[in-house]
Order: structure tokens, then sequence, then C-alpha cells
DNA sequence: GCAAAAGTGTTTGATATACACCCATGA
DNA sequence: TCATGGGTGTATATCAAACACTTTTGC
């Protein structure tokens, strides 16, 4: 078989809403290449594991996450051949949207990474600004046309925790009520669950499930 | 350095409109694995080169491409630990849209691949149906939101021509005078060079040379 | 009562669709 | 002069943006 070989690494792209900033999880490098340096949490592919597999399992690894609803998606692969100093390394990039974490990270419980806002991130190691801006990318563009944001939310949301999403993630303001309108009147986004909950001051909102929709038509539109 | 090797290799979705049907470029199989079996366009990528260098190398050696409008884009990658029996092989799988080409292909001249219509290929060698897939929806998505219709016409085309591309990709009938109205209105779309065509019968439609604008606001919308 | 958030109704403007109609050419 | 495809005008339905207004809570 001609070629030449390559390591194979999956790097990770975790992104939540935390008081109301898109933020990324960032791992200070342990070791050469670019120790001391921020870069996103990732790994090698082992020796029988397809690439989800071990995104799967890298997320697993930096979050403690058992079992969830969030959403993991490739991105796209990244070979220049000076990318890393050690040699030829491809990295495939995962996008993974969560909602906001409770408490202790990592499987330990140990805090393993640490919550940036995305706009906030400085330089990282690697080519990992460039992963990290097609990831924030991509995300921007999913909200328009997927139902993807209920991905930033709990199991159990009120709609303006997920307009509170859509303007986390876009950096705009949406009117309330019109995007009440808009989410409630697609079929399957959400299910009602007949629940109210009191966020303080105001009238209570109601309680929603995530519905099997995923497309949203037509679809949200940022003002741009 | 941790982690196993792979070789990297780059194959390529080629897609073109003849005869008013979306086609694929595929190739036989000269050797081990899958003698004879159809597949798509690749090869490996070599020492010091890039993804999307790799994959404009091979699109030039398949179909003698010197310079163009054509689009390539990466796909995303493929690496099932059993999907190539040599061992360990990860493709990254990318997208090339082409005008109809005028007459022979390959660098030398000779014809080294063939167009099939996409809803006519069988089954591929390794997992080349879900890489054409993909690539086949990327393709039909991406004409919704962008101008990208364009890069299967000739540097200058009308309108029923670029009509005609969404028709094949999609399979539906669009109305041809409400698509004028829409693809004319839409800025820096299409550029118009003063020159007129006669295409047989009918009055003659006016050239266009693509212009500048890469997304397409409001989107053109599917049936579905 | 007042502020704040949830939720509904209504008006208005933009736009997609459908289709009538005219224009320019070949046979 | 008819068929064919290019291109424009226009009525209608639909929908998003804007915003007045009501409901339900905490203080």
């Amino acid at each position: 078989m001609r070629g030449n070989l390559f390591a194979v690494a999956v790097d990770l792209v975790i992104l939540t809403v935390r008081d109301d900033r898109l933020c990324v999880l960032l791992v200070e490098r342990p070791a050469p290449p670019f120790p001391g340096d921020l870069a996103l949490p990732g790994g090698f592919v082992r020796q029988r594991e397809d690439l989800l597999d071990a995104a799967t399992r890298e997320l697993v690894e930096e979050t403690g996450l058992t079992v969830g609803r969030h959403h993991l998606e490739q991105l796209g692969s990244y070979a220049a051949p000076d990318r890393d100093p050690r040699g030829r390394v491809l990295s495939v990039g995962h996008l993974a949207l969560l909602p906001r974490l409770a408490g202790a990270m990592g499987e330990d419980g140990t805090a393993i990474g640490t919550w940036y806002p995305v706009c906030e991130v400085g330089s990282l190691a690697f080519d990992h600004e460039r992963i990290l801006a097609d990831g924030v990318e991509r995300a921007r563009a999913k909200l328009e046309y997927t139902t993807l944001a209920a991905s930033f939310c709990p199991a159990e949301f009120t709609v303006s925790q997920l307009r509170g999403v859509y303007e986390a993630v876009w950096g705009t303001t949406i009117d309330a009520r019109n995007f009440q309108r808009k989410v409630t009147s697609t079929p399957s986004f959400l299910l009602p669950t007949g629940q109210k909950v009191r966020t303080g001051r105001g009238r209570p909102g109601q309680l929603f499930r995530r519905g099997d929709a995923r497309a949203l038509h037509p679809p949200m539109l940022r003002d741009s």
C-alpha cells in the first residue's frame, strides 16, 4: 500500500451557554508541544475505533457525561503538513453542543477543562483557533435551519431559555413574542409538559421537552 | 507520540449535469482490493501535501482540468476500522462540481473514468456508496441557500441552463418565469454579458456570467 | 399597585406562487 | 402562422416583523 502514514486525532469543540454567553471548553496542554498553552480537548484514535466513537470517548473523559441529549457531529479534517511539530498528524474536528453541566467535570469528578467565552479566546495551540472558528460558525449556521438550539438546554426548558440560547450564540436580541409563536407553532419541535416554572419575577413559563423535529421550516433568520 | 498510524486517502465525488441528469465520475478499480468494481476516484495523500491540495491534484489527474471555475470542498472523513481490507485507511471525501466537460479526459487525453447518472449507480467499492450519498445530499442542500448551481454551468450561460441544473439535481420542475425573476433579482448573482444565444427554437436567451454573490437570500425552496 | 416576564391578537409590509400576457426566433 | 422558449406584469395568499394588549407572578 502506497502512501505515507499519519497519526489520527480527534479534537472537540465543546460548546455550551453559560451566563448568556457562548462558551467553549479548553484544556491547558500538560506536555510539549505547546506546553501550557490552551487547546481543544482531544486525543488519538485507537486501534479499532471509528471516529465518532473516539470523539464520544473523549467527550466522556473530559466532561464526565454519561448519557445525554447532547449533540455530537463531525466538523472536518485538518492536516496541514506542519500543523504538529511531532510529525504528520491529521485531526478530525468534532462539534459537541451541551446543556450547562451541573457540577464537577471529568470522569473522576475533577475539573479537567475550563469554560471560556468564545469571544474572549485568544491564541490556541496547533491550528485549534481555526477549528474553533469553524465549529462556532457551524453552530451559528445550524441554529437557523434546525432545532439544534434545544441541545443547549436541559431536558425540560422554557421558551425563554431557548430564546436565550439563540441570543447568546448569535449575539443578537430577538423579539420574545414572535419567537414564542414561531417555535411553539413548529410541529414536533416543543412538547408541552403541562408544568410551569417560576423564574423569580414575572409570570411563570410553561416547561417543554424537545420533540422529534430536527429541521426548522421556515428557518429562523438572523438579522445579518 | 501515542496512537496508531493510518494511511490517508482523498476520494472525490465529482458531479456534473449531462443530458438533464446529475452524473458522477466513477473509475473501475484496476487492482485489489475490489478489482473490477466501480469506485470513486481518489488516491493517497503525499508527503508534504495538504488535503485540499491532494484533492485538487487527483481532480486534475482524473479530469484533465487545468484552470476552472469548478467548486471543490471537503465533505468529511470516513475511517471505520474495517473499511479497507489492507489495513487502517482514513478517507477524506471531497465534493467537486463541474460544468459538462468538452471532450477527452485525463491529463494525457485518455478517458480515465466514466460518467454515471447518480440514480443508476449500484454498489461501489469500500464505503464509497455512503460517501457518494453524502456528497449528493450536500450538493442538493447547498443549491438551496448558495449560488453553487453556477458551478455546474460553463463560463457563460443562460437562465434556462441554470434552471436545468436545479431541476436535474433536485429531480423537480421549477416555474421558469418565477425562477427567472428570482435569480436575476439577486444582487451580484448573475452578471449580464449583453450577448444573446440562440438555442435552436424559441427566443434567444441572454448570456450571463457568474457574479460574486455566494449566498442566496432568501433561499431557493424545494417543494419537499 | 408596580415591575417583570409570559403569552395572545392584530396590523402591515414583503414575498412567493400562479398565471396571463407579450417578445423573438425557427420551421 | 404556429410552436417554442425568453421574459414581464399582476393578483392573491402567506408569512414575518412590529407592537398593543392581557395574564400571572414577586415585591
